[in-house]
DNA sequence: TGTGAACAGTTTGGAAGTAAAGTATCGGCG
DNA sequence: CGCCGATACTTTACTTCCAAACTGTTCACA
């Protein structure tokens, strides 16, 4: 339903279009914000643990041969000094070890422990049911459509860039600036 | 229709309705912590500021009476403590003032002050055209149909108890805990 | 071979977040 | 009035996170 025709000012609709965008964006915000705030809450008042500990867990658990720190640091999209000190942790209370990769000798190859394993599997069954509570809100035929959405959108943010791009943009200047 | 009790049968329809929730989840999540990222970097590279202190001028920009430091809280869905540190931030550089309130000693109104306003002015147009970058992978009935979507994902987390509720739930005990 | 860029990870310094305890004020009720 | 629980905010101690600087290793290539 755009306005093609008889735009009396460009001004206000682009104006409208923002404000579609930012509002999605603000509810798209403050339930992944609430959505995460639970978990959190739950995992600390039911297995005394946190939301990234447990994110790095499941990135293990999903690879038995274990996974580089860089590669960590990947999947939680957070940065490597922050897997540095939660990979201290974990390594400390032996839910996982730090092993000397192969062929790399800057590498380490982290892998969850028997005892790792055992903790996360008994905490992943309840979180999923925690999930799944939050989003029974949608029937399977939103979710679906929702997930279906979401791709799209990953696979767009992906084109964008982090900082800032120097402005122009009328040409499809897409060289890298190395 | 939610399988309240371990039905056997049925168990295999719940593992993947739980791995369709638990996909979508992270598919959201990975999302808006893709967009938060691109917004936090620009801000710092482009106004040398951060997100929260952009959120909390954000909303006193809608207030021009100003706000309590409570209400603060509760509109940045963070707890009043990080609210003061912000604040503490704002008022020294003097975007925000800090007056006492009118009737309540305890409370104080915030506001932002002309240069605060200014300043929040000139990053918003900008920060709106960032989020409409973002957001212009999926067409207009896309953002009006995930706008829809996150309405009722909203709605229902509301009824979502934060920490994890004692089990029982074959019942629907809705009643305030209060 | 050797040199320099790129890469893997760690360290450091600081912002942002929480929960929980502390301070001061408010408001109701005897 | 005087007390007591609720409220508004701050403080404290701690975790999580990032950016940037740093160390050590690998790899390309002259």
């Amino acid at each position: 339903m755009s306005a093609v025709i008889a735009m009396p000012d460009l001004e206000s609709r682009v104006a409208l279009d923002h404000h579609q965008a930012l509002k999605l964006w603000l509810r798209l915000l403050s339930c992944t914000t609430r959505i995460e705030g639970v978990i959190r809450s739950r995992l600390r008042t039911d297995f005394a643990t946190t939301l990234p500990r447990f994110d790095l867990m499941a990135q293990l658990d999903r690879e038995p041969d274990g996974l580089s720190m860089g590669a960590l640091s990947k999947r939680m999209m957070v940065s490597g000094g922050n897997v540095t000190g939660i990979t201290d942790q974990l390594e400390a209370e032996g839910l996982v070890t730090r092993s000397a990769h192969a062929s790399d000798r800057r590498a380490f190859n982290v892998q969850l422990t028997a005892a790792g394993r055992r903790q996360f599997r008994r905490m992943a069954s309840v979180h999923e049911q925690w999930v799944v509570e939050m989003f029974d809100g949608w029937s399977a035929a939103q979710q679906k459509q929702a997930f279906a959405l979401m791709a799209g959108l990953k696979q767009h943010l992906a084109t964008v860039e982090l900082k800032s791009p120097p402005k122009a943009r009328h040409k499809k200047a897409k060289e890298k600036t190395t």
